[in-house]
RNA sequence: GCCGCCUUAGCUCAGUCGGUAGAGCGAUUCACUCGUAAUGAAUAGGUCGUCGGUUCGAUUCCGACAGGCGGCUCCA
């Protein structure tokens, strides 16, 4: 019994500690209800692990990242436990703590039902009650494959590591794989009852709560199908999604934050707010603006289209039809034939519907002999391009099969195209905050060496990715790689940006593409007399509009700044007397530009506020004999709160200038 | 495309153990003219997603298809 010395974490500080020799990691932390388990040397330990000499310990809250995706795991392990009790037959996936809760893979012989999810629950809660303890267990790869016999895909995972896999291969080949089988040596955890029986065990790298009893709060979300490995040509295993948290309260907040998301849903919103619809009629995937969804999208595109053109494009129009010889050319047809509508045959030729806007510009561009010194030569267009998307993934305006990409091309001289994505960077970032959209990172999708679906050589990959780097690494933002997400033709940034409860989507994109320029002969006259080829560089500030709105939608909950608001001014009469005197204010609110409505229904004025406040109107423009005696109105906001007696010249200055300025009110 | 669930009035949803349906909101009309989130009454509105099968009879049971929802794969 010879005495330990370890540092102690705390808040930050580091104390040093004298222990005795089989010191576990709880001991330190036993006067403290939330650790779970421990950090030793900065790597995530059961709460049981042995302190070695010179450990450094710190203790990992049940209610800090670390501590959740523990928490969530082992509510993973109790799950899978209690199917397994349920559904002798089910064979093990894989079971990872994701982002808000955890899930679980099973291989059964009929799916899941809404009412097994119940039977589970009332399951996992007696195994919680049991206080089964979580016991780690180091084995060999012999010893597992003998063990996990009957769980053949836990074998194909030993199998995996057993070739050497490293832990982000692992990562890789099969999402969350490295929660069970990681670079190290091979563990299982095993459920002990207070008897001492082994009631189940997993394969496991842990680490795992001390016992199921400190599960504080749990809730199974629903059942899905996913494929085992992520592969497509895989089996489809049964996933049980669920989520866990540190206190009853916070489930419930988690809850009511799904209940906020769904308030904010733009399908939802499209239909309150009268701004879109997707009719049976048109199928799958296709929307319709409605009078007021249409006003919104003007003045994106409005905005949009200026923004352009003081940015130095030019504006463009291409039609929505091509034959099919266009895209052979671009290179485009190889590739995505199946995501394009099937063509029509007419005239002894094949038309297509244009699922991508850069060939036509291409043509453009082609239509007569270019300097260097128009160079780099900017086309930009609203188009509209169709995409025969699967079945099973549309959805509302994020994933249409019609959409309205506000597409640009750049084509420059090779040494120009470093500043120029610089500067279409800048302009997506810029574009992006003045709609609002303020918090963002990137995204660099680069060639996969192990695919052969990318054209052009190393070296032209290598001088892109660099370029496209550097303009990255410019503007002081994350960069995230994304191996293999490159299109065939170059490698490309995107902007993904977060809305205002979190979520984050791909709106932006530039890519630097230097196979359709050869593709299409593309030519410049160079200062020496010279024919070159440039490079092109495509671009998509919002990605697509509809995408975008939807985004928008869902960000501002459907409370738009004025400048976006369909109706911007709502004039509510105290009485009907009241009337003609909205209506003069009204007229001189449109001179003034400003979108203004009356509402002259047989309502009660409270009733006319209630549908103001529903339909999310910023300005409520409200007049009775007060403010007609004292030529004012009195402005009602969003938020509840008014300001009465305003003069009739102040409040058309106040709207204009919140219009003007895109402030949100 | 794959797995599961769903489809009843414009919207949100009841209901029919197989005998062709109901509410609230919305719409229309009438009365009320009102100071910051729902005035009252009356009326209209559905071949219960589509097609086929079982049945004396199908909105209800079965099948196919379409559309939707949640995931997976894919993606702007």
């Amino acid at each position: 019994m010879s005495d330990l010395k370890i540092a102690l974490v705390r808040a930050g500080q580091r104390e040093d500690v004298a222990v005795t020799t089989g010191t576990k990691a709880w001991e330190p932390f036993k006067d403290d209800a939330d650790v779970i388990a421990a950090r030793v040397n900065g790597a995530l330990k059961d709460l049981s692990y042995e302190l070695q000499d010179g450990d450094e310990v710190e203790g990992v809250a049940i209610d800090s990242p670390d501590g959740h995706d523990i928490l969530r795991h082992s509510t993973a392990h109790v799950m899978a436990q209690a199917v397994q009790d349920l559904f002798p037959e089910a064979k093990l996936g894989i079971g990872p703590p994701i982002r808000d809760g955890f899930y679980y893979d099973f291989d059964v012989e009929t799916p899941f039902v809404p009412e097994d999810l119940e039977k589970i629950e009332t399951r996992m809660r007696k195994i919680i009650k049991e206080g089964q303890r979580f016991s780690r267990r180091v084995t060999t790869d012999a010893d597992a494959l003998r063990e996990l016999q009957d769980e053949p895909y836990k074998i194909e995972l030993i199998g995996l590591k057993g070739a050497g896999m490293a832990e982000d291969a692992a990562q890789e080949i099969a999402e969350g794989a490295s929660a069970e089988v990681g670079a190290g040596e091979l563990t299982i955890y095993d459920n002990i009852r207070r008897d001492g029986e082994v009631a189940w065990g997993d394969l496991c790298r842990g680490p795992h709560l001390p016992t199921t009893k400190r599960i504080p709060a749990f809730k199974l979300m629903r059942t899905a199908a996913a494929y085992w490995r992520g592969d497509e040509s895989n089996k489809q295993l049964q996933r049980i999604y669920g989520t866990a948290w540190e206190s009853k309260e916070a489930l419930e907040a988690h809850l009511h934050r799904l209940e906020e998301a769904e308030r904010r849903d733009h399908r939802k919103l499209g239909r309150d707010l009268d701004l879109y619809s997707f009719p049976d009629e048109l199928g799958s995937g296709l929307v319709v603006f409605h009078p007021k969804g249409g006003v919104i999208k003007r003045v994106m595109e409005d905005y949009v289209r200026q923004r352009h053109i003081e940015e130095g494009f030019q504006y463009v129009g291409t039609p929505h039809i091509t034959k099919e010889g266009l895209f052979h050319t671009s290179g485009h047809l190889p590739y995505f034939e199946d995501t394009m509508f099937p063509p029509m045959e007419l005239e002894n030729s094949r038309y297509f519907l244009k699922a991508m806007n850069c060939p036509m510009h291409n043509l453009i561009y082609r239509s007569r002999g270019r300097s260097y010194r128009e160079l780099p030569l900017r086309l930009f267009e609203f188009g509209g391009v169709y995409r025969y998307e699967k079945s099973g993934v549309v959805h509302g305006l994020t994933r249409v099969r019609g959409m309205t990409q506000d597409d640009s091309h750049s084509y420059c001289m090779p040494e120009q195209a470093g500043d120029e994505i610089k500067h279409l960077l800048g302009f997506c970032l810029s574009l992006l905050r003045d709609f609002g959209i303020d918090d963002f990172y990137l995204e660099l999708s680069t060639r996969d060496d192990a695919n052969d679906k990318f054209m052009g050589s190393d070296e032209q990959w290598e001088t892109a990715t660099r370029i496209l780097e550097d303009a990255a690494h410019e503007t002081g933002l994350e960069l995230v790689p994304d191996p293999g997400g490159a299109a065939f033709y170059g490698p490309k940034i995107s902007v993904q940006a977060k809305d205002a409860i979190g979520r984050t989507w791909q709106l932006s994109t530039i890519q630097y593409d230097f196979n359709q320029p050869a593709g299409f002969g593309l030519e410049y006259q160079a200062p020496d007399g010279s024919r070159q080829q440039p490079v092109m560089i495509h671009s998509a500030k919002f990605g697509s509009l509809e995408r975008f709105y939807g985004v928008l939608v869902e960000h501002y909950a459907g409370a738009f700044p004025p400048w976006l608001s369909p109706v911007q001014v709502q004039g509510i009469p105290i009485a009907e007397r009241h009337v003609d005197y909205l209506y003069d204010v009204a007229r001189r609110l449109t001179k003034a530009g400003i979108r203004v409505e009356v509402d002259e229904s047989g309502d009660r004025m409270q009733k006319k506020i209630r549908n103001a406040q529903l339909q999310k109107v910023p300005f409520m423009m409200i007049a009775g004999d007060d403010d007609v005696a004292a030529g004012a109105v009195s402005f009602r906001y969003r938020d509840g709160h008014q300001d009465n007696g305003v003069s009739i010249e102040d409040a058309i200055a106040r709207v204009v200038a919140a219009v003007e300025s895109r402030e949100q009110v």
